[in-house]
DNA sequence: ACCTTAATTAACGAATCAGTTAAATAAAAG
DNA sequence: CTTTTATTTAACTGATTCGTTAATTAAGGT
């Protein structure tokens, strides 16, 4: 359950969700191209990578003088099975919602 | 996107984790029952609830001096459908990851 | 009106977070 | 061995977060 917080938290940052995002689209990729692209010095870069490896959200892999870094694909399970875990709610859910759409539109407030 | 990431920051603490698992299994509750077996004072969780509400996880009825919380489905689809939209990704990987199990350990070459 | 109950907002302090620049580490190249 | 390239760690700072207690708002009960 910690961890899933734990990860929540790594993806709770626009940085962080956005190489996440790059890695699952353009796959493996080493800490220089991350950084390239961010609007950031590269250390802090460097920490964004390593809070999402604590995570356990990203693999390290070690090359030369390169860090090449991937999206760990059974994290992202994680995430998807707590949805799934909770879909009978949401679902179940959804459904009665849309069986009385035709009173409530739902606006938020504060 | 902005959204999405608001939702993984207010998931981001174990007791709203907590509050929102909560909510999912009992459904609708006051705010007083929540504080009641919550290890923090009333304002604390106030605010907590706050970060929910605005974060779109939870909705707020008014019933007299009451304030009922429950869950809102489409919210938790909305990280459900984040999921889903990367599991080609994920599912593929770990496909790959079981297959290569089989044979070895090692990262691959260049 | 007055008091109680339910919950929130206000004000404040300790801890954590996200960025910076400077220094350190480590592999590769000359 | 010295320099360059790639990346991280260290030290510092301003902003945000999470808790507390005190004060405020609002609905009922008497």
């Amino acid at each position: 359950m910690t961890k899933l917080i734990q990860k929540f938290s790594a993806l709770s940052d626009a940085t962080r969700l956005g190489v996440v995002e790059r890695l699952m689209a353009e796959g493996e990729l080493p800490a220089g191209a991350i950084v390239a692209d961010a609007d950031m010095s590269a250390p802090a870069m460097s920490r964004h990578l390593k809070v999402l490896r604590e995570a356990g959200l990203i693999h390290q892999r070690i090359e030369g003088t390169k860090r090449l870094y991937s999206v760990r694909p059974e994290a992202m399970r994680a995430i998807a099975d707590w949805t799934m875990d909770h879909k009978t709610f949401w679902d179940a859910s959804l459904d009665r919602l849309e069986a009385h759409l035709a009173f409530s539109e739902d606006g938020d407030d504060t």
